[in-house]
RNA sequence: GGGCGAGUGGCGGAAUUGGUAGACGCGCAGGUCUCAAAAACCUGUGAUCGCAAGAUCAUGUGGGUUCGAUUCCCACCUUGCCCACCA
């Protein structure tokens, strides 16, 4: 990923990613691929323009200085880039490319102007995308994100949601990437539902993934914005107090929605109400802001028992909660009868809960023919003792019989539940028996009889609905008393002919149902939202569109390309959503502002907004194909002959900015067949943040950069380089020490002082294959820090015999990668030349002795020194003679004797 | 609250599909060189006991599976990252 050029220059958490990159291109070359390793600057955008204006320096000179300096301390880590494909996205003949691509966005419809409420930083006084607000705040600058209404242009990226998740199937990315940008794009499948309301011919639709819970529904919730209560504003009895809600609402920023979580607000809409559409129920509409408007269809239905959001509303406003989903909660009881749900539990039940204390299991029983399992249960009659009741159905099942009573819990002492099959509400006296096993001997059991095919021991976890019931109680006492709703799949119950059903199911035929009647449909909504494009800012691409009075908005043709950023002396953003490219009154903005409609030629008016900062990257790993020069030509057998990159290598912290914008655009280019591959990058790697001393992320705001020119100057290029990539495994975060360089720098001296005589000894090439090998896998697959230890310990273990010219030519190729400065300095001076990756040789992979450890019980007792491949008999042999293994079976009596092949003993006496 | 991951010496971290735990580097200790120091080089370095050979204990805690577990299973503790009223 190419780096934005700020003021501050590299700090020492920078290079860790450009090495890699460097050490992997330098070895592909070595191995006789044509690589290209391309650099370039990502410099429009906030960053700079802030710096600008607090400073006074126009944004392109700070740029230029930024790049210059950048550059130079690249280049002082001796990184071998294409310098001759560098670009840079303020560079017009770059630009001109992303205003190019941004005509073919608009000549399909996927750009398009638009006034709503979007997010607004107040500081950096612009509108930004949704990827751009974090918790609330700006991405950049840490301010809370207002709600305002400008006029923007907006990219539909919510037309490519299917696609871009899709697609990510196929990519050799990490999977935490792909993960997050799934989460993010939200696809979630469930129902729209239409309540109708009552004598009104008007209807409010839901969106919801949990029709299941339909008869639980107990109202019906709009957000503030919803276009229906404007519309029946005079229907509405009290509509003060719900104008009144709706303005408060809307002057909550997005953060103070969010952040009271617990405090739920609202108004009930007096005056109107909706019919549930599945029993023809009324119930009563409300507003309330914890209904995001631009999620689904900006509209919920309430079902308090099985929400936690509608459980809090339900209980701040004293709304009745009807429960219509269960735990599934299969007991068996003793008759060997399995029955879902609560419904088959008598008068006077049971449930025997068995511990194991040895592993802190609970016994149950499966049922084969319907694939559950469940605790024993089972109903006791008037004079019978629940205890011995409950020891003789365990045994029955399962064959137990050593059971200690622990204690009896009466949890649920008429505990209410609902009788599916008698419509009822009936009160039971549960109570749980809890024993342990004492050991675990077992009667024989009749399995034919018992019906039962299989006992199981299952963790706590496992169990959590049992315990659910246990714990909570009841799920009418738990939303009772409890704190919050039973949110998870179960049986239904209080649902008419649904009864009975599990959750999955239901969804389905409660849907159908309603879909024959014209009242709900299957529907998937998407958290991804789209892209506001437009900044009301100064340094970035401006956006080719001219505003005529006559043709209204016409796209600038290609040929009057690029539409060139005027250079102005005055550029700070304006705050009041306009771009400070309308200033009319600076003559140099006016020139350019004034325009010929290049539809009607008539007086016309460009568009004064600009293009957000990830607008040039989001193409520009195929810039480098382009250039040619100064200039950029769109060559598609070029650019497809390289494309997709092969290997990109960047920060997480980009997983739904950066990577997912620019996957849109790809897709957009295969669309116009500017491309011929699906995707831009095939393979990602993820390059660990290098933090500071004190465990926070290298910033200048924290003050703990470290600037690596004055390690250079102390260390060379070199050390530090090998050092960033020793310090860890690449991917994951490190402590900057600047004490570990001192290791790279001592090594790279001691290789500096080799030197050859001998001939080729059998033992060196043996180390030397070895690390031809691991070295190469270790490369290939980023794990440097263990590539570079494995060169130092072939390094240590020839050195101290002796090199010969073969040996230390393969050894300086492997290291070249990692330090080619030193490796070049020492090579010439030997008259070495590295010039092709070594190859290995399999005949030394394979040593002819091998050490085998003999393990005694479990212990390291001996090793044995055999030749390779030696048989199972050979060393019973070596091991039956062997007087200290002797020592350690006094008895004599080998019980066990177990031998992998070339890897180990193992005796049990 | 949801999703994903991680816990190994004084430190960063190594350990193919379960098979000699602690590679490699830092640091530390002792030594060589030096009037001295720095740098450099050599030796040692998980803990406990022992003069030693060696033994015992050790990969967050507690269990389990196995001849054998850092690796697999279960529970718990600690910690990191991402998302978060998405219905």
């Amino acid at each position: 990923m190419f780096p934005y050029p700020s003021g501050a220059g590299l700090h020492v958490g920078h290079p860790r990613g450009y090495t890699a990159t460097d050490v992997y291109a330098r070895y592909k070359r070595l191995n006789g691929y044509n690589v290209l390793h391309p650099m370039g600057w990502d410099a429009f955008g906030l960053p700079a323009e802030n710096f600008a204006i607090k400073n006074k320096v126009h944004p392109e000179k700070v740029v230029k200085e930024n790049v210059a300096k950048f550059k130079q301390q690249l280049k002082n880590f001796d990184l071998q880039y294409d310098w001759d494909k560098e670009i840079n996205t303020t560079d017009p003949n770059y630009y001109r490319w992303t205003q190019f691509i941004f005509l073919k966005l608009f000549e399909r419809g996927l750009a398009y102007e638009d006034e709503s409420p979007i997010n607004f930083c107040p500081s950096c006084k612009t509108g930004l995308a949704n990827e751009e607000v974090v918790g609330g705040s700006c991405e950049r600058c840490g301010s809370t994100i207002e709600r305002k209404k400008i006029r923007q242009w907006i990219l539909k990226i919510t037309e490519y949601a299917d696609r871009l998740l899709e697609d990510l199937d196929g990519l050799d990315w990490p999977e935490p990437i792909k993960e997050m940008q799934r989460n993010w794009i939200g696809r979630s499948e469930g129902s729209s539902i239409i309540f109708d309301i009552k004598d009104i011919d008007k209807s409010i639709e839901v969106y919801t993934t949990r029709a299941d819970t339909l008869f639980g529904c107990t109202w019906v919730v709009l957000a503030p914005e919803h276009q229906l209560i404007q519309n029946l504003k005079d229907k509405i009895d009290n509509w003060d107090e719900v104008e009144k809600y709706i303005i408060k609402s809307q002057n909550k920023s997005d953060l103070e929605r969010t952040e009271l979580q617990k405090e739920k607000t609202g108004v009930e809409i007096k005056g109107i109400t909706a019919i549930n559409p599945i029993n023809g129920e009324e119930i009563p509409i409300w507003i309330s802001d914890y209904v995001l408007a631009h999620y689904g269809t900006g509209a919920v239905m309430a079902v308090p028992a099985h929400d936690d959001r509608d459980f809090q509303f339900a209980k701040k406003f004293n709304i009745p909660i009807k429960y219509v989903i269960e735990p599934k909660f299969v007991g068996i009881d003793g008759d060997g009868a399995i029955k879902p749900g609560l419904d088959f539990m008598r008068r006077n039940a049971i449930c025997a809960i068995v511990r194991n204390p040895k592993n802190d299991n609970y016994l149950c029983v499966s049922w084969k023919k319907f694939k559950m399992h469940g605790l024993i249960t089972g109903g006791i009659e008037k004079d019978e003792d629940p205890i011995e009741t409950a020891k003789r159905e365990i045994r029955e099942e399962t064959g137990y019989k050593n059971l200690k009573f622990i204690k009896s819990e009466p949890l649920a002492i008429n505990t209410q539940f609902y009788h599916r099959v008698k419509r009822e509400n009936r009160w039971a006296h549960f109570q749980f028996l809890h024993f342990e096993l004492e050991n675990e001997e077992k009667d024989e059991i009749d399995q034919k009889e018992s019906q039962l095919h299989d006992i199981l021991w299952k963790s706590k976890n496992e169990l959590k609905d049992f315990f659910t019931v246990f714990e909570g109680q009841y799920i009418a006492d738990l939303l009772q008393n409890g704190e919050s709703a039973f949110t998870g799949h179960g049986i239904l119950v209080n649902s008419a002919e649904f009864d009975g059903l599990e959750s999955e199911e239901a969804k389905k035929k409660i849907t159908e149902k309603l879909k024959a009647c014209g009242h709900g449909d299957f529907s998937v909504n998407y958290k991804l939202r789209d892209w506001v494009f437009s900044r009301q800012r100064y340094w970035g691409e401006p956006i080719p569109i001219v505003h005529c009075k006559k043709c209204g908005i016409v796209p600038v043709p290609e040929k009057d390309l690029p539409v060139i950023l005027p250079h102005v002396e005055k550029y700070e953003p304006t705050g009041d959503g306009t771009s400070p490219l309308s200033n009319e009154k600076d003559p140099a903005i006016l020139k350019w502002l004034n325009t010929k409609c290049p539809k009607c030629g008539g007086q016309a008016k460009r568009e004064t907004n600009t293009m957000p900062q990830w607008a040039g990257s989001c193409w520009y790993y195929i810039a480098y194909l382009m250039k040619d020069g100064s200039k950029y030509e769109w060559n598609k057998e070029k650019i497809d002959q390289w494309l997709p990159v092969d290997l990109y290598v960047g920060g997480a912290e980009h997983a739904v900015l950066h990577l997912l914008y620019a996957r849109f655009w790809h897709k957009i280019l295969y669309d116009e067949k500017l491309v011929g591959s699906k995707e831009p990058f095939q393979k990602l790697i993820n390059v660990g943040t290098i933090l500071g001393v004190d465990g926070r992320k290298m910033s200048k705001s924290f003050g703990n950069t470290i600037s690596p020119d004055s390690l250079l100057k102390k260390y060379g290029s070199d050390a530090l380089k090998m050092y960033e990539l020793y310090i860890g495994p690449f991917s994951q975060m490190a402590k900057w020490d600047q004490n570990g360089i001192v290791g790279m720098h001592r090594f790279l001296q001691k290789v500096e002082k080799i030197s050859y005589n001998d001939k080729n000894s059998d033992k060196n090439n043996v180390i030397i294959n070895k690390a031809i090998k691991k070295v190469s896998n270790d490369i290939e697959s980023f794990n440097f820090n263990t590539a570079i230890s494995a060169i130092i310990e072939t390094f240590n273990s020839i050195h101290s015999n002796s090199w010969s010219k073969l040996d230390v030519q393969s050894f300086l190729t492997l290291l070249y990668p990692f330090a080619p400065k030193t490796t070049t300095k020492i090579s010439s001076s030997l008259k070495i030349n590295i010039k092709q990756w070594p190859e290995i040789n399999n005949k030394y992979l394979q040593a002819e002795n091998i050490i085998i450890p003999v393990q005694i019980n479990g212990k390291i007792r001996e090793q044995l020194v055999v030749k390779n491949d030696i048989t199972e008999k050979e060393i019973r042999d070596l091991v039956d003679s062997n007087k200290k293994i002797k020592q350690w079976i006094p008895s004599g009596n080998i019980k066990k004797f177990i031998f992998v092949k070339n890897k180990i003993v193992s005796i049990v006496v």
